[in-house]
DNA sequence: ATCAGTGCAAACTTTTTGCACCGCA
DNA sequence: TGCGGTGCAAAAAGTTTGCACTGAT
């Protein structure tokens, strides 16, 4: 699997669409990115400056930059608290899938036909309110495998 | 429509629900249910504090005593905001419209057969992971009639 | 040399907690 | 009268901001 290569693209990718903003991709705005793309959820700011060991302030400052040019994405867990990951138009379009015990969330994808049902049904609810629909997520709750032992 | 019948019971539901748990069903509590039946979506505990004119550690501890008898969800929004509503068991099982540009929510029901093709999916998906699911919200984000303008 | 980016410390917001008081079973 | 509930004030947790400094262009 080329991963260097993908890596590669998508660091790319990041830098053009960082430019268009007018901020500059820096050491560690790269390494912040380079840290989400090994993750298979959103994590926390608290995780992410563990893996980082970034001042909060900066590690903050560098997800806010990235967030406001639609390089990541923010929510909030079970406790509210904040967590990241990168944006779907560079990891592609997935759910999440969490644990109710632990708050573990997980990515998953689902077959293009059942998205192409719960797209046409979010777009039928929107619709029907008024909505001019902008997406749709779907959260899968349960027990994960570890805290069912 | 008996709106004060449905009322009634509700309270002697909630109020059977807290005696399970050994909590008192008081006047403040009471008024609490009694404003989260009239919205049509998760409200910030703000926007209660407004409605109620009650202390918010008083207003916190409610709604947390309320939350864990499982009367109440709580739920985040795009801000990591806390907001909460009636539970499923009281209100019907739902899923929320959420406008990107202003953040309000609204409660929004789809057909029992598109309910139970969701319901299909997210066993599947929870199956697959090795997770015990234990429920699924699908949240549809959209611009709202208001934002629109 | 300039100006975006960074780090530290302080501020702010939301939520939780300690403690004294109140009031119903 | 005992104990759960309430209110006030203080603390904790998470996030944001002001300001001085650093470093890349």
């Amino acid at each position: 699997m080329p991963t260097i290569t993908r890596q590669a693209e998508l660091h790319e990718a990041v830098s053009r669409r960082l430019a268009d903003h007018d901020v500059r991709y820096t050491a560690g705005r790269r390494s912040l990115v380079a840290a989400l793309v090994r993750l298979e959820g959103p994590e926390s700011v608290a995780e992410l400056q563990q893996r980082l060991d970034v001042p909060l302030s900066s590690l903050y400052r560098s997800l806010m930059v990235l967030d406001e040019a639609g390089i990541l994405e923010k929510h909030h867990d079970a406790d509210g608290v904040a967590r990241f990951e990168l944006a779907e138009w560079l990891t592609g379009h997935h759910h999440h899938l969490v644990c109710v015990v632990c708050g573990v969330v997980e990515d998953v994808s689902l077959e293009p036909e059942a998205e192409a049902m719960i797209d046409e049904l979010a777009a039928a609810v929107a619709d029907r309110a008024g909505y001019e629909e902008t997406g749709h997520k779907i959260e899968v709750e349960g027990v994960c495998r570890q805290c069912q032992k």
